[in-house]
DNA sequence: CCCCCCATGTAAGCTGTTACATGATTGA
DNA sequence: TCAATCATGTAACAGCTTACATGGGGGG
């Protein structure tokens, strides 16, 4: 139940509508854990009821919008979570699968696959590579948000990640 | 919907019983598609409606047994599928979602969440280098009943996988 | 005035997880 | 005779996908 954690750490920047979360795992939470809108809504509903989270409603004309905010037991599970040392999923990749019967095939067909998936992870790598760059640039939202602890220390951590 | 084409996949290399397929995803396909025994059953009651797979009933003592074979359909389906090429699915990565968020906890709890993470790929790589040598040295189950083919193809196979 | 963006939701359906349930056979 | 293995299933639930649905605000 990840969505959940993700959540709490984008909120952990400051408090923010539905909306703009939707927005943020579409471009850079969404980097390493992906949700849709549909998924969001509810979710966060399911919060504030369990007390993760506080919504505060607000008015921008007649049209209603309902800031969410992180609340202290919010904070202190995704703490924890962070914290917390779980087993892996399991493995499920499709590529690898397919491979696995490339001997079924035409030889053409499986190199046609092997190339799509060259090019798919060099956009991916170009992707991050961007990503990368922008955070060491601080040009990232949520990032300069976060500019209450001092900035060398995320670099740190999305150090840690690139490495990874 | 990969589980039936998983199924489908070990089926191709010979019939046999749900149980056996549940050992196939427990130690050899399972490395890249895991499935859990409560997943294949059904799905092969599934297949068999949609005509995928044939099954006949044997006996062991009083115990029954039934025996799945792959259909002209199914043979047809898998070769589709590994040709297509597809999107890929959304990113879910559970560590690096973590690893967003290590400036919230202490600096020991992050050294303690990466160093699990390196020793369970350590782990991992383990496992993949000795299912290798497995291959290689044509120690498979389910490739020695593949060697109606030549066996240098399958080689290849499994290079092309582990070059990935 | 029209289109794009802001903003929030619901519903059906599929996949996968965890747990429960049952019973026969084989070998030590 | 006892434990491990063979063998097959069901049920409840969580999580995610795809699609549908609605309406106001702002800018050209």
């Amino acid at each position: 139940m990840s969505v959940r954690h993700a959540i709490l750490g984008v909120l952990s920047a400051g408090p923010m509508t539905g909306y703009d979360l939707v927005q943020f795992f579409h471009d850079s939470v969404g980097f390493v854990w992906s949700a849709p809108q549909s998924q969001i809504y509810p979710e966060l509903h399911k919060m504030e009821k369990a007390g993760l989270v506080r919504s505060t409603l607000a008015l921008r004309g007649k049209l209603e919008k309902r800031g969410y905010a992180i609340a202290a037991d919010g904070e202190a599970e995704l703490r924890r979570w962070v914290e917390e040392i779980v087993d892996y999923p399991p493995e499920r990749d499709p590529l690898r699968l397919r491979a696995l019967y490339f001997d079924l095939v035409p030889f053409a067909a499986a190199r046609s696959q092997l190339r799509a998936h060259i090019a798919y992870y060099e956009r991916r790598l170009e992707q991050w590579q961007e990503r990368a760059a922008a955070l060491r640039e601080l040009r990232a939202p949520l990032l300069e948000k976060r500019l209450a602890l001092r900035a060398p220390e995320e670099h740190e951590t999305m150090a840690a990640l690139k490495a990874h």
